[in-house]
RNA sequence: GCGCGCAUAGUUCAGUUGGUUAGAACGCUACUUUCACACGGUAGAGGUCACUGGUUCGAGUCCAGUUGCGCGCACCA
């Protein structure tokens, strides 16, 4: 190479990666145009929290979907990839009152809600995006000039007119309910908020006397603290010991209150002792019984967790924990406490407070699911949408036919705020666009609007046609709605994907997407959970500092297997690092041959006599990884692509074809050094447009490197390659031989390298060898292309020959392709000669043995397709063959 | 309890409809700083594909069961 080198020696990515990412956004590589012809392909971004920071998650979520985008805009689609951010209620809220009490002490009760919301704003205009500015830094090809974000006026809008609609229509109702309740956010739930842990507690064991003095009924229960509220104990009618006593009052110890022993099938008679206390204001279940039977409720908590005055005056102020304690201490001081059994069950925790949710009696708003969920179950089994891997169909399916009333209203400030009206007077409820001036039932003008907001999913459910400004009919919700692919995590399955279906066939009357791709979970290498607790999941902007993004994103998509979790750590990197270094030096090495061939497009003009045998071979090879790559990306197969472009470039481009052109570039007068140079370009163009959708950066500097695009122009903008047709491959010389013929005699180099390393014989100390091939094909195959032939096998000489009988001490190296002869006249070491050989020799006859047994089997040759017994049959004669010449060999040395 | 997933080399994992001698990366051993790349190259060691049975001419692959691990849903207070 000369002193001034083109590249430098190991690839550097900063630079690069900010100096492309810049020129694609400047020119507006990634807007979509609504009134182009090209055919639409749409994705939207599962809107991140306004408030989130890039973790590894969003990596893997957001390249995927870039891989998409890059790979259809150069299939010539017109493709629009809408970025946004979710405002995330209650995370936000949580973010914001934590900042405010830190920075000013203040509460957001201080503040008021006007007042706090501003705060809110201005936090997220200070603050909020921050991930939507980190995706940049790995190369996401958002239209950034369609970001939306779920508060703004257009989806806000989106979200009063879905309310209205779907109270109109009956579907949204207010209920007085029990509902999950989070203590530490004080707002309802929904079902899909509360996650399930299981905890070791205890089952308290407590006597309630009958009221008439006839001794005791013992009631086991979890939650002490709730006692001050039950209204009942029940038992199932059909309990033999408690059969006579059903209708007999009790007295509730501490509160002296009477209640009944009432009996209801609900209550199980082998658990506990077959009696339960009923508290309805606490419990779903006790709820609904308290229902059937007129029982009173009674709330004894505050909605922060702490007990209020019902709970009496001893017990008021606390908190149900510290109550809990004193309530079991004061039952044992009265003698009530039967005994204690330790206890594991499940307990449900607020998602984002991590804290206990409180089943809490409320007035709150529902969506009536049913309805909604048939035709979406529909569009899914009948595969108008489909799940990858399908298997989550089950999962949805499951969900679907269970659904329950989504709990919609929230007791926040962030948020949609519910557009329902109430008279002062009458309390008469109105739902409108804007605020009536009078109630419509009793003409008062003094209106109330609701102050709960909407669950944050009740937004993102209609993500995928409201950030194209719905109800408006605007040009872009006709050109790119319905999108086309979906990719996110298998967690919010329910939250999200399966509400967007609903909501998309409701109001546009439409899929919203055809193919849900749903990705892997990324845990450390231990197997665990990235989480914040453990400090074990890496920060993304640093893990590109030190590999670079598209080393990061070829890793991660590498080691993601479909549907399954991912171990990750940072030094995986290295593969995608190293595989970036590695393209980056087959450019420099090509640039060192002089500058790219004017027609390295295709191979038009070339013909079977221009071409080597590995240049043949090289051309079927990235043909069939042209084919097997576009159809890997068409079923999401995303790892399987990584690894077959890895595989090809590495193994075969760098390790055989690059090997081999080096003599031939190395003749400055050879005669097919330019074809030669046409099918390298050729070959490189191809898998660099390959590989730009998962290394979006090094590709295009290495495509403006090469001079395959122009200065103004882009890898991005070039078409996504084709396979040949078979008509120009025959042209081309490449027959159904091309790649076995390759493959036997890369075997055949290796073996004779396996003998320079027992030998200790360097590469550069080059041989004078014989080689005798298996047949006529091999004799001529072998014949052709001898100086890259010579430069392969280290050969000074190489004499294709049959029937050569050695005369001296050699090395042998066998192949299906023929034998290689290397005179080791005072090398060989005899014993050692016999000893590898008599392995080979071990190896092959277990192998035919087997193949043997195979073909002697009648069954196997009958019934087995004749391709495959003629394959075993080859492969006798060829291990028979390979056999022979290593006996000869044992036998010339006297074994 | 119901449903789902996983078990392949020392480690982390590929292995698409059953069909060559089960692959890769990292690690390990030997050689190699040779003019693309030491983020490199060449060669090598290393696997009863969790276990048991079945289907088949043929099973890592399909079926049933067992064991172990993980996840989701639903729960009896």
């Amino acid at each position: 190479m000369s002193e001034e080198q083109i590249l430098s020696k190991a690839y550097d990515p900063a630079e690069v990666e900010k100096k492309w990412y810049s020129i694609w956004e400047n020119r507006g590589y990634f807007h979509a145009n609504p009134k182009s012809s090209k055919t639409p392909y749409t994705i939207v971004i599962p809107p991140p929290n306004v408030t989130g920071i890039l973790t590894l998650g969003h990596v893997l979520n957001n390249t995927l979907q870039d891989i998409l985008i890059r790979f259809e805009k150069m299939n010539g689609k017109e493709t629009c990839w809408v970025p946004g951010t979710d405002h995330a209620g209650i995370a936000t809220q949580a973010k914001v009152e934590a900042y405010l009490k830190k920075e000013k002490n203040l509460t957001r009760y201080d503040l008021g809600r006007e007042k706090f919301l501003e705060q809110v704003w201005a936090w997220k205009e200070k603050y909020g995006g921050t991930i939507i500015k980190q995706l940049r830094t790995i190369g996401s090809s958002c239209d950034w000039p369609r970001e939306r974000f779920t508060m703004d006026d257009g989806l806000s809008n989106a979200v009063k007119e879905v309310f209205i609609r779907l109270y109109e229509k009956g579907l949204i109702y207010k209920g007085h309910r029990i509902i999950n309740w989070c203590p530490k956010s004080r707002t309802a739930l929904s079902d899909e908020e509360v996650n399930y842990k299981e905890e070791k507690g205890h089952l308290w064991y407590f006597r309630y006397p009958f009221a008439d003095g006839s001794g005791h009924v013992i009631v086991a229960t979890t939650r002490p603290e709730t006692m001050m509220g039950d209204t009942a104990v029940a038992v199932n009618p059909e309990d033999e010991r408690y059969k006579d006593k059903i209708g007999k009052k009790l007295i509730l110890p501490i509160v002296g209150r009477e209640i009944e022993l009432v009996a209801d099938s609900y209550v199980e008679k082998d658990f506990g002792t077959g009696a339960v206390k009923i508290t309805p204001a606490h419990d779903p279940n006790d709820y609904e019984l308290g229902l059937r039977h007129n029982l009173e409720v009674i709330n004894i908590m505050n909605d922060d967790g702490t007990m209020n005055a019902a709970a009496g005056a001893e017990f008021e102020g606390m908190d149900r924990y510290v109550c809990r304690k004193a309530v079991v201490a004061k039952l044992e001081e009265l003698g009530c406490l039967d005994h204690i059994e330790d206890y594991t069950h499940q307990v449900g925790y607020s998602e984002r407070g991590d804290v206990p949710v409180e089943p809490r009696l409320s007035d709150q708003w529902f969506v009536k699911m049913e309805p909604l969920a048939a035709p979406a179950l529909k569009a899914v089994e009948d595969g108008r949408i489909r799940f990858y891997p399908e298997r989550w169909v089950k999962t949805y399916r499951h969900w679907m036919e269970n659904i329950k009333d989504w709990c919609i209203s929230r007791q926040l400030w962030w948020g949609h705020r519910i557009p329902a009206y109430t008279c002062d007077k009458c309390g008469h409820i109105m739902v409108a666009r804007d605020m009536p001036s009078a109630c419509e039932k009793c003409g008062c003008d003094k209106l109330t609007q609701e102050s709960d907001v909407l669950d944050t999913w009740f937004s993102s459910w209609l993500w995928p046609f409201s950030v194209f400004d719905w109800p408006r009919q605007s040009e872009e919700l006709k050109r790119f709605f319905p999108t086309q692919s979906l990719v996110t995590g298998p967690d919010i399955i329910f939250f999200w994907v399966a509400r967007m279906i609903m909501a998309s066939l409701e109001f546009m009357g439409d899929i919203p997407f055809k193919d849900v791709y749903f990705t892997s979970i990324i845990r450390d290498e231990k197997g665990r959970k990235m989480s914040k607790s453990l400090n074990n999941s890496p920060d993304p902007l640093e893990v590109v500092k030190q590999y670079g993004a598209d080393a990061l994103r070829f890793t991660i998509i590498y080691i993601a297997p479909v549907g399954q979790d991912i171990r990750y750590s940072n030094e995986k990197c290295e593969i995608g690092r190293n595989f970036a270094n590695k393209i980056w030096n087959v450019v420099r090495f090509r640039l060192s041959q002089g500058p790219a061939s004017a027609d390295w497009m295709s191979l038009d003009g070339l013909s079977s006599t221009d071409l080597r045998a590995d240049d043949q071979w090289i051309i079927a090879r990235l043909n069939q990884v042209v084919a097997s790559v576009t159809e890997g990306l068409r079923a999401f197969r995303f790892n399987d692509i990584c690894k077959q472009l890895y595989d090809f470039i590495w193994s075969e481009f760098c390790d055989w074809y690059l090997e081999s052109c080096k003599p031939v570039f190395r003749e400055a007068d050879s005669q097919g050094k330019g074809n030669v140079l046409r099918v390298f370009d050729y070959c490189l163009g191809t898998f660099l447009r390959l590989l730009h959708p998962v290394m979006p950066f090094v590709t295009d500097e290495l495509y403006h490197q090469m001079g395959f695009a122009a200065e103004e122009s882009s890898i991005m903008l070039s078409a996504w390659p084709t396979a040949l047709s078979d008509e120009t491959l025959a042209k081309l010389g490449v027959t159904v031989d091309t790649v076995p013929m390759a493959e036997g005699k890369f075997e055949l180099i290796r073996a004779t390298r396996t003998i320079r390393a027992t030998y200790q014989i360097a590469m550069s100390k080059a041989l004078d060898m014989v080689i005798v091939p298996t047949g006529e094909k091999e004799t001529a195959y072998l014949s052709k292309d001898m100086l890259t032939l010579k430069s392969l096998f280290g050969a000074n000489t190489i004499t294709v020959q049959a029937g050569y009988q050695p005369d001296g001490p050699c090395g042998v190296a066998v192949s299906g392709m023929g034998t290689a002869y290397i005179p080791l006249a005072g090398i060989v070491n005899v014993e050692e000669e016999v000893k590898r050989l008599r392995k080979q020799e071990a190896e092959w006859e277990a192998y035919l043995a087997g193949v043997r047994r195979k073909l002697s089997n009648e069954n196997f040759v009958a019934r087995a397709p004749k391709e495959v017994v003629e394959k075993e049959r080859e492969h006798i004669t060829e291990f028979e063959e390979k056999l022979c010449r290593v006996r000869e060999q044992l036998k010339s040395f006297g074994a």
